[in-house]
DNA sequence: ATGCACTGTTAGCTTACGTCA
DNA sequence: ACTGACGTAAGCTAACAGTGC
């Protein structure tokens, strides 16, 4: 079994192209004339699909219009291959599914098809879906010229170009949300934990028993330097809350002196670098 | 009025896995 | 124990429909 997978932030686009596992029923080749080829249901599990390995080995690609592609590209232009410019035909008009059933029809589909309602499903080749991809990555979106010829390219209506774009955009979307979501959702964890390791730190220093006149004299460091050799930071001899007789220490004095001095030199600082780090991650 | 993009939904198809003879 | 057929659930994605700009 082979997978062909295509990583786009973290994207798994499974290029699979009916490949099948040992253990899957064989599918048997079926040469339609329809755009879209209609598995023939033999019970609920059993389909015979056509093989775009085996069939492309024949010369015959499922995915292949029967028109040409200035047809449709006159049909684009008239606007009756986008779904958005047709009305459903509850309303009157008829949709693109109906339209593309009459494209079924023109391919002498037999009764037995005919009856069958349900909307039938291509599968993009794999070097559709690969030039698809590489286009995507170039842009995004499409303008109608671009549109018009890689669907002459890849062989597709304009209206299926278009469509996978779409979908490509949405699923592009989608994973990016799911990325975001795990981001937020580890910063909100990181905050916790900050949050409850901060909280206990209060504790610790409230159970310090410290006088009222030391916070009183303490304040909040706004300046802080950082000390270049150890990178911890020093706090301003004055104001700091230490007695007369270290009031005066040098930096290296401090350095020495096992900072932090107060509490809020262990705190601030700590607080800012962890929450770099959670936004950093 | 028209066209396009976005969003949500539907349905066809594939794959993995479990069960059974 | 191994194998193949069968059923089922889950995931992917083309196609569709509705909406807003």
């Amino acid at each position: 079994m082979i997978m062909v997978e295509k990583e786009d932030l973290g994207l798994s686009l499974s290029l699979n192209l009916f490949q099948n596992t040992p253990k899957q029923p064989q599918p048997l080749n079926l040469i339609s004339s329809s755009p879209y080829f209609h598995p023939l249901k033999l019970s609920s599990q059993q389909t015979i699909t056509p093989s775009s390995d085996q069939n492309s080995k024949l010369g015959i690609d499922v995915n292949r219009l029967p028109c040409t592609v200035v047809e449709c590209e006159e049909e684009e232009e008239a606007g009756v291959s986008s779904p958005n410019s047709t009305v459903s035909s509850v309303s009157g008009k008829r949709s693109l599914r109906e339209l593309d059933h009459d494209v079924d029809n023109r391919g002498n589909i037999s009764d037995e098809e005919d009856a069958e309602t349900a909307r039938k499903k291509l599968r993009l080749s794999k070097d559709q879906s690969l030039i698809l991809e590489e286009t995507f990555k170039e842009h995004n979106t499409l303008n109608p010229k671009q549109k018009l010829a890689l669907a002459k390219q890849l062989g597709l209506r304009p209206r299926q170009v278009e469509v996978w774009f779409q979908n490509r955009r949405a699923r592009t979307k989608l994973k990016q949300t799911e990325v975001d979501c795990e981001v937020l959702k580890r910063c909100c964890e990181n905050l916790t934990e900050e949050n409850r390791r901060l909280q206990k730190e209060v504790q610790e220093l409230r159970a310090l028993k410290l006088s009222p006149q030391f916070y009183m004299q303490m304040t909040p460091p706004t300046t802080l330097t950082m000390c270049p050799s150890c990178e911890r930071v020093a706090v301003p001899s004055s104001g700091v809350g230490v007695d007369a007789s270290n009031r005066h220490i040098s930096m290296a004095q401090a350095h020495h002196r096992a900072l932090p001095i107060g509490p809020w030199a262990s705190v601030a600082p700590t607080i800012t670098h962890r929450m770099f780090d959670v936004f950093r991650q």
